[in-house]
DNA sequence: AATTAACCGAGACGGTACGTCCGGTCTTTAG
DNA sequence: CTAAAGACCGGACGTACCGTCTCGGTTAATT
């Protein structure tokens, strides 16, 4: 096994790798994930190819992180308490505000691309997957585990629902939709969701 | 535009046609399915690069072929009825019962990878994903409908829930935990999912 | 050890073969040899890269045959007699012309640059020096060879003399001005040459 | 025309400078010209490579300098008068000895290596061949232009002989031979090479 | 003794070319 | 005419070095 020496990041450019995060995302958005390639990134960030191949180990990796940046900037740009899902006691309005919200995002052609092309690698590429989720999915959906929970707590939802479970009747069909062009996303279907779905969680 | 002068298909060679499928399967199980190469595929199937360029139009349709040639040939060993939900009485039970046959299908391996990775492709090749859907997946969901539909005549289902909908709440969660690796799936797990989305459908 | 499975030559493209040649002359003769790079050669040969590597192992190789095709040309288009050397009964005579003719070869830039490249490489690459050596240079020096002993059989060389020790005494005086820049080269350089060296050779 | 502003030499670290010799000679013997590095030698070194591009302009003239410090220093070492051929009043053996000793030189594969080096990059690059040529060439030819002027004086050579021409008759055959591997070399070469020689400068 | 200026080792940087791989097309030979 | 074989053009891959640059850290010479 041979290892490279790791490069020392104390040293490396903030600039270039601002520059290829905005290439990198830029490309994916005009040509496509698959016809994006190391090559275009660098030339197009005005950066050598080496400077990418030293901190990333491959084009996957580096979406995957000018995608955070983009998400976390988007975040910081939005809203102030950005991490939660409101809570006005009322969970069904407050599950449609977040799902329509969503629908909305996932619609926005900033996002749809690389997030679409990070999410097809994630299938195929385990270990990408992996971090996309961890990163980027399971954050979001702890908020919804913590917003059941308060439901929980004040008797809208059964106690012995598992809300790690629950938020799927939720998100998992839009996922589906949205992922696999399995169906059209609208407010209107996931308010339906929120209706369907509530239904079944609430106590008898 | 330049339309080729469409090959003859009634003088197609079977046997080339079946060791394509075979190399390509072959292929995406033991490298993957971005290392497996038209190149490969050819040289497997003894057959010569045009051979498949004749026939396809990219790497992933040869794949969306044979995947296909694939289910239906396991669906004719299995022999009984195929395109059918056990229709018991018990909407719970058959839903269960089907559920977890899938999540065995989900975890066998031979399966699991050209699955996967046409899954993949669908997710960012738009034209793909389509054909990936119309062909294999409507089809399956098709079969909740129908079954949801008998559910509902036999009043055991709101009258006003759209199927097409309804089943989501059963299908997606399992397919996003497999597609983006978001949880482990198990009998145990959709046994769940059947309990928790079937109560929101239950007339009051 | 791997060996690449040797392509086809029955099927190879004399298309790209002639316009390698010309492409890498040209280069050579332009830019230099060091800067005279694969790609290049490629791209103004309207060539794939792969199509070099297929048929050369190295750059020097490429530029080897080019010039041994040049040459082969040059000779056949100047002379129907080419291989010789003129055999007047005036040994000095006809050294002198052989020589001026060497000298005009050499100061036409059209040969000047591949053969001091090619030169150059063979200093330092012992294989190909070996065979630049063998399919250019001894040829051409083997005429000496035959003139001397021509001589030697009419009486004007002492019969101890070994020719192909002896004709070193012209033509490396010459090649080594040529090759290191440590004098200039002319007609009149060249008489000198065979002015001085012949009297030693000639018999007491 | 931008003009660096000379580094100062009195601050130069000596032990760098030998550090950088002894890498660069190493490399050539070790793996060859070509595939010695700036960067290699560098690490080999233990020196930076801004201090190699501080002080020298390009690869082949840190092989040169390398080069004549080893010379001096080999010259040095053998102590005796070193910049003189022998005059012993019988020429013949005199140039004997000489070349002789070059042969064994020639052969030391201490020199081999980075000369051989030195002399191919001299013959591609014109710059680098005339300092070559100027510095290490042409000081040693003059002994034998001194030996021969000697020699005439004493009416052992025919004094209408340019003897700056004259000596390549015993030394060019040589250099080529090493240079271009057209054939052998050994010291019953060179005592041919001076017999065959001699006869023609002799006055009649 | 403190300051300053340069060299120094180290190595990241923007680039160029390498030699390999593969996509998709075209050509040849056999059946 | 189809099919196998595989050469072809094109172009991206990931690597190796180029020559430049920036960063602390010595080390001398100047204050």
């Amino acid at each position: 096994m041979v290892k490279k020496p790791a490069p020392d990041a104390s040293r490396r450019s903030e600039r270039s790798r601002r520059a290829i995060y905005a290439a990198a995302l830029a490309l994916v958005v005009e040509v496509g994930y698959p016809k994006t390639t190391v090559e275009a990134i660098a030339a197009r960030a005005g950066v050598g190819k080496q400077t990418i191949y030293r901190w990333w180990p491959a084009k996957a990796d580096v979406l995957l992180e000018a995608f955070l940046d983009l998400a976390e900037q988007a975040a910081r740009e939005l809203g102030q308490e950005p991490y939660a899902i409101p809570d006005t006691g009322d969970l069904a309005a407050d599950l449609r505000a977040v799902l329509r919200a969503t629908v909305d995002e996932l619609l926005d052609p900033r996002f749809e691309a690389p997030s679409r092309a990070l999410a097809a690698e994630g299938v195929v590429n385990e270990q990408l997957g992996r971090e996309f989720v961890a990163k980027l999915l399971e954050p979001q959906l702890q908020l919804y585990v913590d917003r059941l929970r308060s439901a929980q707590d004040a008797g809208h939802v059964r106690a012995d629902v598992d809300p790690r479970i629950a938020l799927e009747l939720f998100v998992s069909p839009l996922a589906q939709r949205w992922l696999q062009h399995t169906g059209p996303i609208s407010h209107a279907y996931t308010d339906t969701l929120v209706d369907y779905a509530l239904n079944g969680l609430a106590p008898r």
